[in-house]
Parts: structure tokens; C-alpha cells; sequence
DNA sequence: GTGAAAGCGCTAACAC
DNA sequence: GTGTTAGCGCTTTCAC
């Protein structure tokens, strides 16, 4: 606060005008004028007051991230804070600010949202955590801001999209398995109103049944560490239990292999185990987690770097495509116990004992393994 | 956007200023008037346009937060997202908006406090992470913003803080496991450039020195871990290893259990753990982790209402003070093993289990536990 | 108690 | 090319 475009019009002795122009680096002003006026302005010390320019310019100069999610769960999922650093190396370098608001209490997200909208604080959103038949989209349409969306909504929306298949690490994980000799894979999946959660599953259950398994251990859950360890416990206590499990993320995934261990089966030598997330802690744990990495923070820079464009181009942009999520073999994941042992002689040669990583690595030669 | 203050004082038959007063609560407009006012400002779907409040008061509506931290590290600490969901509920209160920024390049993170204050974004800073002797401190006072700072920093500074004793729960820790028979125990540190990685060290020290034990198995990490695990394996590699270890935080503990059990001890049985955070998934492996609960959301909300006390009534506020971080048992400690157990019959009485824990769950029936 | 009017600091349309 | 000027929507001082 303090100096302002007035200032230095004075002390480079043009008008308010010129300087604006001079700022933006816009037509209007002589080369000469030009540096004449930002030569002032840094020695003035100038820094533009941003609601100044918001109010005449009606841009926000910010956009908007509402999360809804119960805080406990928020605290253990390592993709916020990485997409979120994503998003802001773009946004820093924009002068653009993101505002976050965090809703618990019931209602508080629509009320968040409108309020950022209808009150001018934010030139767009980035719709993260998409829910199946997602109300969202309508309200966020109506403000007329633009939007980006991670992942495609299963309804209709008129907002670009960034993409990330998060159905091939998932395929990729069944089917390590599969090539390792695992006939009983179950699933402990996320929540099913959202649509990660039921991509998820759907990746695993088609994967099964593609290669003519049986899709039925399977376990719903809300994400947590508490339910993880409940539908482990129950997957593993039915009749023809698993000798492996896919987990619909890390939290609920080393939730499972410390339950695994208290039931007194081992991980990998009775079931193996596969996260998602590749969260930081996964591959310091013994044994290693394996698991599906996905690029948060590339993921929050590209949709930054989308968003920043439909404010400043239009609204109505294609999808972007990321890589899709691959597979980190670690050493939670191995053959199967005793009698099915044998069909690890069968499977492919290409499914050499794990321990790979690396940064990205591991397909998982699918479609190969039978007996 | 669309309906402004003009249109309301259309519909009433009132000046633009009358419906000021009357929105704003204030005096200068009767009751019948106020109500009129606000009856019309409410039927036309009236929103204030913040760009606009924030030049003509000087207030941007907004308060900061600056975080600089590896994204990885931030990623399973599941501190910030309850802290900011515990701000949240104050500030949304207050149509007072968050400004979050993630630094991660050099030099972002002064950019960054420098950039939302002299473009005049927000009117206050949550100044958290306090670092030994903090520039930040300094940078902050001359922007004349007022700043409350999570913890009291160790050199001077103006701003209130909203003070968490974790001094307590580090002391708790210790003397459990003193009073479960243990006489050496390790710390693996925190980042001692971290006032409070640092005062959780001294804790853990002075804790051992009172009770006569000698605090010689210390190593000092990151927070991530990896250097948790590093740490937990110099640590027992030693001479005279220790038979328990208190970590600074909760994910270092997690990755150190897992070590420990590739190593081919048992915890509770060989080595007793205990963490920091009361991190979500603790409570749900097995054995459970005991760990010092901090109330990271009412930690932001106590933050968030002294900030904005101190944007509305000026800065010098007295430091607040929160109910001290109190330890939460679980099952992975326990007596130590063997020859020292007699050990405990010596212990000084004082050491009572302080299975404290108020309102959740398991104190694991410490104090009776011997063979 | 009420209304008129002068800005807040900047942008952008308009004359020069 | 350059400078002048009228707002952006609201708050707030000042007459009435």
C-alpha cells in the first residue's frame, strides 16, 4: 500500500493512463516512455493495489479450490497438498492468488461456492473430486465462471476436463497380479459416489473379468484407515478368501497389511498387497507398498495452466489428456501361497519378482497370464 | 455479479448510502428503513461485490497463509488440512476468505508474503512452521499487517500466538515408557531449524535428564520417512541399544515400525514406539500407535478468531493458550523386554502410567502388563 | 435520520 | 502516440 499509478505518473510526468499501459506491457505508450515509466515505478517501489484493478478490470485476479471432505480423511490423503503446489507454480507466476476454502458443516460448500462466485472473489474454479451426477456442474454453470474439471464428469458438463486414466493402473495392478499367479484378487473400494472410487472399481472388476476371473471380493469403503481394516478383515474371512487385495488408496492399503500381519498372515507370502497413490511414505514401509502412482502435482499445474487459459481465452476448451496412472511394484506384492505356487511357472517371464521401481516402470505384461 | 447497491436503493427509494448503513448493520438509517432495505436487498438476490468494499474500506476480506514445505513431506502430515478446515469455520463465519499459498521454489516463499501483502490481498497473515531466529518475523512486521504466529517464536516478535504445549506431550511419552520400565529410550528428531522439531528435542531430553537417564540415542531427520526409517536403524544398530523410541511425528513412527519388524524385532515386544500427531490411520494399525494428539482443527479456529480479532481491534493481542497436546496410548508400547523389566519396581513413583486421554479410547492396560 | 457527493486506485474509452 | 476523463461498486464524510 502506499505508492500509487498516480505517483508515478507524477514523477515520470505522464499521465495515469500512460502508466496502466506502460504496466501491462500494452499498445499505447512509445518504447521510450515505456521504460521511462516502469524505471519510476520500481524506484517508487509500485506494486498495483489488486482490488483497484479487480474493480475496474472485474477480474478477481484469483480463482477458487472448494474441498469437501471430512478433515480426518483430507489428513491422510497425500493428493491435496501436492496438486495444490501443482496449481500454484502456475498461478504464482500469474500474479493469480488461490483461494481455498475447505467446507465441513453441511451446506457449506454450495454456500462457498456462490459466495466466491456471486461476490466477485474468484475468475474460476477447479472442480476437484467429482461426485456421480454431480450438482456442482449446474451450480458452477449458472455463475457463468469458467471451470475445469479433474476428470470428466459421468454428466453432462461444458467444462474442459484434465484427464487421468486412473483405470490402467489399476489394470496394470490386476493384472500384475494375475501374471504372478493370483486367481483371487479382491478390491476394497472407495466410496461409490465418487467417481474415482467407482472408476476404480469398474478398472478392477472388468480387468477380472476380462481375464475371466471372478469379480466378487469385493468391499465398499469411505476411504479411511478404519474401514480399510474392516473390509480386510472381512474379505479375508470368507469362505474362499483372497490371496491378494487392491486397495482404492495407500492409507487404506497400510491400514491392510498391518491388519494382514495381525491376523498372522504374511504380506507378500499369503496376500498380496496393492495401494494407489504412491503416497511418500509407500516405498519406506517393509515390505515396499505397491501401488499406482499418479503426478498430483503435474496434475495441478497442467489444470492451472487450463483453467488460467479459459479465463483469459473462453471457457470452452478442449479436454487435456495426462499420462495415465502406472504401477510401482514394490515388495508387498508376490506369487501366491503353496499350492497355487506352481502357476507362477506358467506365468510369463516378463513378471520378474517385483522390486523394480524406478521412476514410473513396471508394465505389468497382462493380457498373457492363464493357466 | 449484476445487482449492485445502486439497484437496491432504486427498489427502496433510498440513497446508495442509506443501504450502506443498513447492510452493514450500522447506525445512520432507522429501523424501518433497515428493514426495507434489506428486505429489497435480499428479493433482488443482492451480493456485494468485494473488489469494490475492499478499495473504498481498504480491506481485502482476505487473510493469508503461506506454506513452504516439500509437497511430499506435506503430504502425510496430516496437520494442515484440520488446521485449515478449523480456520475455515471462523473465517467463512466472517466472509473472510483464505489466500493459500504452497511455496516449493526458492525464494517463493518471501515472493509470496510480499506479493499478497504490498498488492494489499489480504489483511492478515497465519504464520505457521516457526523457524529458528524467522526472517519471516521481520518481514512481516514491516508490511504492518497484523500476523498471529502458531507458537511463540523464539526472538522477538509483536504478534500474538496461540500457544500448543507439546512440551507436555513429548513428557508424557517419556514418562509412560519410564514408568512401563524403559530406561533407554530414543528420539528421532524432528529438523532442528524447526522451533517445533526443536522444543520437541528438548523435551524428550530434559524428560530423560529429570529422571536420571541419560539422553544420549537421538537422531535428528527431515520429518519424511525415509530418514525416519534411517534413523530408527542407526538408532538400534547402536551399542547400547534403546528399547523404545519416540518419534516427532507419526509418519516417521509408522515407517519406524515397519522397520523395526523387518528387523526382526517385535513392537511392542522388543521396541515401544511412540509418535506425534495422532495422525488418522494410527489408531487403526496394529498394534495401534500410542502418540501425542495435538487438536490441529481447534488449533485453527482459535487461530483464525485471533486473527481477525486483531484485523478488527489492532494487533497487539496477548498470547492464547490451548490445552496442552496430551498423549494417546495404544498397543505399541509396552514394558520393555526381558532382563530390564524388574526395573520398573525401581522406577520413581512419581511416573504414573498417564494413560490420560480424555475423551477417546484404549489406554492399554500399561502399568499391570508384566510376564 | 437521511441523501448527496467525493473518492478508493486502477482500467479503458475517448479526444488530442 | 499520448494524455484526459469517466467510471468500476462501494464506503464515508458532510450537509440537510
Amino acid at each position: 500500500m502506499g505508492v500509487t499509478i498516480a505517483d508515478v505518473a507524477r514523477a515520470a510526468g505522464v499521465s495515469k493512463g500512460a502508466v496502466s499501459y506502460a504496466l501491462n506491457n500494452r499498445p499505447g505508450v512509445s518504447e521510450a516512455t515505456r521504460s521511462r515509466i516502469l524505471h519510476h515505478a520500481h524506484e517508487l517501489g509500485f506494486s498495483p493495489n489488486v482490488q483497484a484493478r479487480s474493480l475496474s478490470s472485474s477480474r478477481a485476479f484469483a480463482v477458487g479450490l472448494v474441498i469437501a471432505r471430512d478433515p480426518g480423511l483430507l489428513g491422510s490423503d497425500p493428493f491435496f497438498p501436492a496438486f495444490i503446489a501443482g496449481l500454484e507454480t502456475v498461478l504464482a507466476d500469474e500474479d493469480v492468488t488461490l483461494v481455498l476454502t475447505v467446507a465441513t458443516r453441511p451446506g457449506a460448500e454450495e454456500r462457498a461456492y456462490r459466495r466466491l462466485a456471486d461476490g466477485g472473489r474468484v475468475d474460476g474454479f477447479v472442480l476437484s473430486d467429482l461426485r456421480c451426477t454431480d450438482n456442482r456442474i449446474a451450480l458452477l454453470e449458472e455463475t457463468g465462471l469458467p471451470v475445469v474439471t479433474l476428470n470428466r464428469p459421468d454428466g453432462p458438463s461444458s467444462f474442459p476436463a484434465v484427464l487421468v486414466d486412473d483405470t490402467a493402473g489399476v489394470r496394470d495392478a490386476v493384472e500384475h497380479l494375475i501374471a504372478l499367479g493370483h486367481r483371487r484378487i479382491g478390491h476394497v473400494a472407495g466410496p461409490q459416489d465418487l467417481i474415482h472410487g467407482r472408476s476404480r472399481l469398474r478398472a478392477w472388476r472388468d480387468t477380472m473379468t476380462a481375464h475371466g476371473l471372478e469379480a466378487d471380493l469385493v468391499a465398499v469403503t469411505d476411504f479411511g484407515a478404519g474401514s480399510g481394516v474392516a473390509a480386510t478383515e472381512e474379505l479375508l474371512g470368507r469362505g474362499d478368501p483372497p490371496t491378494a487385495l487392491v486397495y482404492a488408496n495407500d492409507v487404506m492399503a497400510i491400514a491392510g497389511m498391518s491388519a494382514i500381519a495381525a491376523g498372522g498372515r504374511s504380506v507378500p507370502g499369503d496376500v498380496s498387497v496393492v495401494g494407489y497413490d504412491d503416497a511418500p511414505i509407500a516405498g519406506h514401509l517393509t515390505p515396499g507398498l505397491t501401488t499406482v502412482a499418479t503426478s498430483p502435482m503435474r496434475w495441478g499445474e497442467l489444470t492451472a495452466r487450463v483453467l488460467m487459459r479459459a479465463i483469459e481465452h473462453g471457457p470452452r476448451l478442449p479436454d487435456v489428456t495426462m499420462a495415465p496412472a502406472s504401477l510401482v511394484v514394490r515388495g508387498s506384492t508376490a506369487p501366491p501361497p503353496g499350492p497355487t505356487a506352481h502357476s507362477r511357472l506358467t506365468a510369463p517371464s516378463s513378471t520378474a519378482p517385483s522390486s523394480s521401481r524406478s521412476s514410473s516402470s513396471s508394465r505389468s505384461s497382462s493380457s498373457t497370464a492363464r493357466e
